[in-house]
DNA sequence: AACTATTTATAAGA
DNA sequence: TTCTTATAAATAGTT
């Protein structure tokens, strides 16, 4: 959206970055605002940046408010799912039906090297899991792409972890929920 | 950014609501993600339509861990303020310097009658800010007058207030702030 | 879901 | 930082 078209890679130079960052905060936060009105949908964003500076915003509850929905939510899926199996863990992100969303999560796993925390049994439930939505993408959307590429690379993380025979049973997901009441609400409005 | 411009303003139709929603959150979560790549900084978000449905996205980390920062920073900032004045509440935002951040508050305690809970010496301070930011403003910008209007209507409730002699001394913010630590990295898209 | 006419957001540049 | 401008992107209304 400007001179030129731009690498999605973290800009390098300090003070370009800064620049970025304050141009498109303000175009989230506008976005966002948009989002919350046109659609009357609730919405939270928090941004932290890597010198430790915090800004959100919320629409039209306060962030607290919104991030005790949330909250309350994800908690309400993991009273269902008490088993730690991938599928939990799918169930936890408790999104409608999002391609990209797996592509996320995948990335994620990927990411964070969780697949080491799998067993071989979850891996071939997120594997027929993958397959299953990767079926109900049209081909020709980028994401499907990038989907294959994640999927191979997934395969391959799994074949190299049958070879070291790591079988772990358990995926202790050690997340600590604790429900929280948020008050007040919160508005924002616009630039 | 379509054929026509659009009114910032709740979509009534339902079918056009759903479907700009499904457009829009594509789009804030394609900036979301950008931003967080981009600029280098943690992004989490959050949305949650009337209907209960959930979605939220985070990048790098995992939405539980940002708002594990979040709440880490909130409570960090508010042991600094033990005194629950508006002044604590102001920090308890805490953005480096944002218009839009001022704004959010005042609609804020606008919003949830928030007002009734301050003293008039919390109020003339919460006056004095907002002031002092305006001046600040560049008077073209069209969230100046969205300012202006809060303030005006700011300074009737103050009035009325103080007809009424409503004067609490204690606002208190009764958020229970849960430190929680997060994993991974989730994403959300689509229909 | 796809397609465009337009409106917006923004990367550079000043 | 702030404003300006050329362009890239997002998206409202249609098909």
């Amino acid at each position: 959206m400007g001179r030129r078209r731009v690498e999605l890679r973290r800009i390098e130079d300090n003070t370009s970055r800064q620049v970025c960052f304050s141009k498109r905060r303000n175009g989230l936060l506008k976005k966002a605002k948009e989002l919350s009105v046109l659609c009357d949908v609730e919405v939270g964003l928090i941004l932290s940046s890597a010198k430790g500076k915090l800004y959100h915003f919320a629409s039209p509850y306060s962030i607290d408010k919104i991030i005790g929905h949330y909250r309350h939510f994800v908690n309400s899926e993991r009273e269902v799912n008490e088993h730690h199996s991938v599928q939990g863990c799918l169930k936890d992100f408790s999104y409608p039906r999002v391609d990209c969303q797996i592509l996320e999560i995948v990335q994620w796993c990927l990411d964070e090297t969780n697949i080491s925390k799998l067993s071989v049994n979850d891996l071939s439930q997120l594997e027929s899991i993958l397959e299953g939505t990767l079926a109900q993408t049209t081909s020709r959307k980028a994401s499907t792409h990038l989907m294959l590429e994640t999927i191979s690379k997934l395969h391959e993380k799994e074949m190299a972890l049958l070879r070291e025979k790591i079988f772990q049973s358990d995926m202790v997901l050690s997340l600590e929920m604790n429900e929280t009441v948020g008050k007040g609400d919160c508005r924002n409005a616009d630039t």
